[in-house]
DNA sequence: GTGAAAGCGCTAACAC
DNA sequence: GTGTTAGCGCTTTCAC
């Protein structure tokens, strides 16, 4: 005979159904509200439930149903203010729907992602929300929807993979915010990111890539070279400031980029972590913004409003991206079998204060070079 | 016969034995590293299950052992950059132990926070930690202790609930914060709280709160009338800045306290969202600090360095704080049965630029009153 | 409307 | 070392 050590002693829907006189599956009727039964058994059993302080036992209801009302949400870092707020817009939309959320953090590493999602499967969740580490080295994730389990891509797409993703369209939200910089006649619009994907910028600026092709900050990148283009500036290589996933990192990186003999006019940002060291560097600096460098940021950050100036930012709709995967994976559950595809939110661009014309004297060489090209 | 309608097909452990020609005991055996088993029928094992992508049900498997490897997290607000912090050292620590965490929110209402639970219990966490929203109306916890249901309390302890807690003293932190600007010789000290508890300055100052009595805000409150006091300084109720649990009430209320005739030579604030609020009531003023006012905020928040001049802040352990839960909770899990204890981790005091000694002249008004009473 | 009985996938005695 | 068997708590036929 098997025994389990049970930690906590829980009234069973056995311990009801005999407290209250009737069969356990009369009972297991009345409380779980299907099937039919009398009024009067209804009453018994449920004076039966509450005195018992029955709840009923989940794991063995899922271990029938087949379905454990549970989704698994696999993200970089839970401390970054981006997926802090998609994850509270996972978990009050999966909530609305009588979901729970199992989190899981990856740190951007394959590994971990696979392991996490390994453990979550094992648990039986019943769908996977996932911004994946690696969206161009996803077997895993291919696995995943080819063994049928619902899977929403957060943030980043995986090319080749059929199943549903939440993006935003980061090309041309970059894009836009570096054609709004060279309309305001900077010639020098550096970008700071973690991630240089080993490309020149001309490479990136040929590149076509749609808004569900991997990780956002590549199609950020690919965005502000090809808003370089657009606004016939040089595609300059040394305006591509690749470091490492760390503020610090960041500061030190943008710290040399002001050092150069031929310092960026402006500099855009493409997550909070390259933000944090980016205005680090600046401040450290002394310069003022947008007297002596523009920059624009890539989230609206909390305290975006209290540096001086305020920054301008590109924003997204970081909760709703969080409530639409969820809602899109609570339709795959119910059983939509539409084709796959990559919803795309729009991002919007706040213009405040830390972006502004360049101005006619060079803020500390004295004087700039002219614009190596000015046609379109 | 029962017939489930399953979403994903598993193998499972009968398909495994039959594969490998042996019985699901010894499958069993095999797979899960427990009894005795040869080396041949285990290869077998092995070889079948990783041809068939078996991964064990853990449903099954909890239904039998009584424990899910999984704890029940209960926060405010994952968006809270503290809530986040705390709950990636939970989720480090746990995982580090071969647990996965279930996050709810319960937004500080108490009725969120009973139906959480209710709802983490029945898929049978092995445990619980709670950041409890009214650590004084707490009978429900009270109840999870009395069935024997592990639980940890962060942040706040509740007073006469027989269980852990893992908490810092805030009383201290705040006295101590005070005392510092009274030091600088501040006599107008003000608070900016979403918590007055409808208490006096006196009431407050009169009042013996150890660490884990209750709501962090409330201690703080209590900290800083000491502060007051021990100060010499006059416990004046115009200096209790009670507001709403929203940025946008915390800048109200604070920009109505520096319109006041005889405002606040300092502010001390208690935590992030009254901070963003409290910041930007003073640059929205248009003070310098700490030329025109000094302020120290609670929690080290990650820009709180990039605001001018960077704030001087009281820091709390956040993640030490999530481990050490998960910690104790694990030991509980693992048959410790110590009396239960309020775990209290040291805070620190930084020293940045928002604070400074009181001006001689007055920062608007021409000149100030003299302090009321210098005595100790 | 109600009860008996099967069985989800697994672990844990208990024989052999 | 291995197989047989009972049973965790529940839902779900299927009779009555």
């Amino acid at each position: 005979m098997a025994r389990r050590v049970p930690r906590v002693e829980h009234a069973t829907l056995t311990d009801v159904a005999a407290a209250a006189g009737v069969s356990r599956a009369t009972a297991a009727r009345a409380l779980g509200g299907y099937g039919s039964v009398s009024d009067d058994a209804r009453a018994l059993v449920e004076e039966a439930a509450t005195s018992l302080g029955y709840h009923p036992n989940t794991l063995a209801r899922s271990m029938i149903t087949g379905t454990t009302q549970t989704i698994g949400v696999v993200v970089a870092d839970i401390e970054l203010s981006f997926f802090a707020r998609a994850v509270r817009g996972i978990a009050d939309s999966a909530k609305a729907h009588g979901f729970e959320v199992i989190l899981a953090n990856s740190d951007e590493d394959l590994a971990m992602e696979r392991a996490a999602i390994g453990v979550l499967l094992e648990k039986r969740v019943d769908g996977l929300i996932v911004a994946p580490a690696a969206p161009h080295d996803a077997g895993h994730l291919a696995n995943l929807v080819q063994r049928g389990i619902p899977l929403v891509l957060l943030d980043r797409g995986a090319p080749g993979i059929p199943t549903d993703a939440v993006v935003v369209d980061n090309v041309r939200a970059v894009h836009n915010a570096v054609s709004h910089l060279a309309r305001l006649g900077h010639w020098r619009i550096a970008i700071v990111s973690e991630n240089s994907a080993n490309l020149t910028v001309a490479q990136l600026a040929d590149a076509t890539f749609g808004p569900g092709d991997g990780m956002a900050s590549i199609l950020r990148l690919a965005g502000w070279a090809s808003g370089l283009r657009s606004g016939g500036l040089p595609l300059a290589d040394d305006l591509l400031l690749g470091t490492g996933y760390s503020r610090e990192q960041a500061r030190a990186t943008t710290a040399a980029a002001l050092a150069m003999d031929d310092p960026p006019t402006a500099i855009v940002t493409v997550d909070e972590t390259m933000t944090l060291g980016a205005v680090d560097a600046i401040m450290a600096a002394g310069l003022r913004m947008p007297d002596d460098i523009s920059l624009v940021t890539f989230d609206d950050l909390q305290w975006s409003t209290l540096v001086r100036p305020p920054l301008t930012v590109v924003a997204q709709p970081v909760y709703e991206l969080g409530m639409t995967a969820t809602q899109r994976l609570l339709d795959r559950l119910a059983g939509d079998e539409r084709p796959p595809e990559t919803i795309v939110l729009d991002t919007s661009f706040v213009l405040r204060g830390s972006t502004g014309p360049v101005p006619t004297r060079g803020p500390r060489t004295g004087s700039r070079p002219r614009p190596l090209n000015t046609a379109s």
